[in-house]
DNA sequence: GTCAAGAACTTGGTATACCAAATAACGGTG
DNA sequence: CACCGTTATTTGGTATACCAAGTTCTTGAC
């Protein structure tokens, strides 16, 4: 034998949670709307047992809820609930930016600042969804750059969770610039490896978010009394 | 109706996580151990299904390992796991000593410091798993006062994956001693409520604790050569 | 007309049956 | 005796069938 083709053998549980996470992100499936095993097995050309790990995926994930004799549903976090969630990305981020200084090289560096630089770049005019794709791939990278697997692993799952609200509060024009203003101090530390200036500067990054989020609220509950 | 009583419509697949868990960390399936999927259901008298959900979530958990066409393995994490498993988890307890210098209560504060005075009154008597099991209760205690569920569950996990690791190097009476004065000052910063030397103290102490499991490591390696 | 009781249907939870891949055992051949 | 190819068995992955709890709609009594 030669070689052994990277084999596509890739649970189909996971496939599906791939696709069910990806339209929970994208708003496909929006907060609350629930998922009926049978009608979406039977979309996806899958039978109930895969779909099903893959909810059960989901649902350690915090995406969605599962209650015995009920649909699942996707998750729709309380104002109190992403507070907490941002609490424990801010500390999780403080400490990628940490391990950062240490473990980060020349070139994943490079690509980093080349992120901000577009963003600064662009922060007038590119659309929402692509400058908070970019922004959501500059905090990826750094976490990477640790080269902590679990770091990654959790970061990512709480990036989830948090993707909807996140992307919500970062649409008024002020936050972009503050993000921006963040951002800068995060780079700049991360060139002099100036673990406590990046550590501190992510936390207060993530932490300011509990401030935009809140106005999100604010402003749809707002809007449900009107509607 | 009266009330319905407080039904135990739990999953079948939770429990069987519970079980399995349980026995993982008390090492009755030790790193390395495979389970079966077919033999484990019949032992525990039920079908592959739950059992196979449980492994799914223990998989999610990172205490098993899964591999297409390979029986599930018990997760023996290196020595370089294990040292990024402690730094995130640093990260959890010192947001925890923050948050709970905030919303604690008296009563909280209270049994948290009477464990920490049992232990005090008996770590040179004491077995090492009765000591051991009021270390962890008194890390838990501290984390579940923070109110904060993400942060409470994704320590719990991690707590999990490192029961093993943490209860083989607080063996050594020494770190026994150091752990008692690592204590002591988190107990006073949360008297004082005072955010910054709970925080610290916390992330100190887990930090030292990865030198503790870096001797472990050390040793066994040491003994495998020698057998 | 309204409310309640029950039946039909829908839902998730569990068990079983089937399939494909990987491994282990065996036998034949050099 | 050693090695390789083949087959038999065991494994996990997936689909289907069955069951019990829940929901909803209908129908009958007040």
């Amino acid at each position: 034998m030669i070689e052994l083709p990277p084999l596509p053998r890739q649970r189909l549980g996971d496939q599906i949670a791939e696709v069910l996470r990806k339209q929970i992100l994208l708003g496909d499936l929006k907060p609350g709307r629930n998922i009926p095993e049978r009608e979406t097995s039977a979309a996806l050309g899958v039978s109930r047992t895969p779909l099903r790990e893959a909810l059960l995926t989901l649902e350690a994930e915090g995406l969605v809820e599962m209650v015995p004799a009920k649909s699942p549903v996707v998750a729709k976090p309380s104002l109190i609930e992403v507070t907490h969630l941002l609490l424990v990305q801010s500390a999780l981020e403080a400490l990628a930016g940490e391990c950062a200084c240490d473990e980060i090289t020349e070139d994943e560096f490079d690509k980093i600042d080349s992120m901000h630089e577009t963003m600064l770049a662009t922060s007038e005019t590119a659309d929402p969804i692509a400058f908070f794709q970019t922004d959501m791939g500059f905090h990826e990278a750094i976490v990477a750059s640790t080269k902590n697997l679990s770091l990654i692993k959790t970061h990512k799952q709480y990036h989830a969770r948090l993707w909807r609200a996140r992307f919500m509060s970062s649409r008024p024009k002020i936050s972009r610039e503050l993000a921006m203003a963040d951002h800068s101090k995060i780079v700049d530390g991360l060139r002099a490896r100036d673990k406590k200036q990046v550590s501190a500067s992510m936390q207060d990054h993530l932490r300011r978010a509990i401030d935009n989020v809140r106005l999100v609220f604010a402003q749809e509950e707002a809007e449900q009394e009107t509607g």
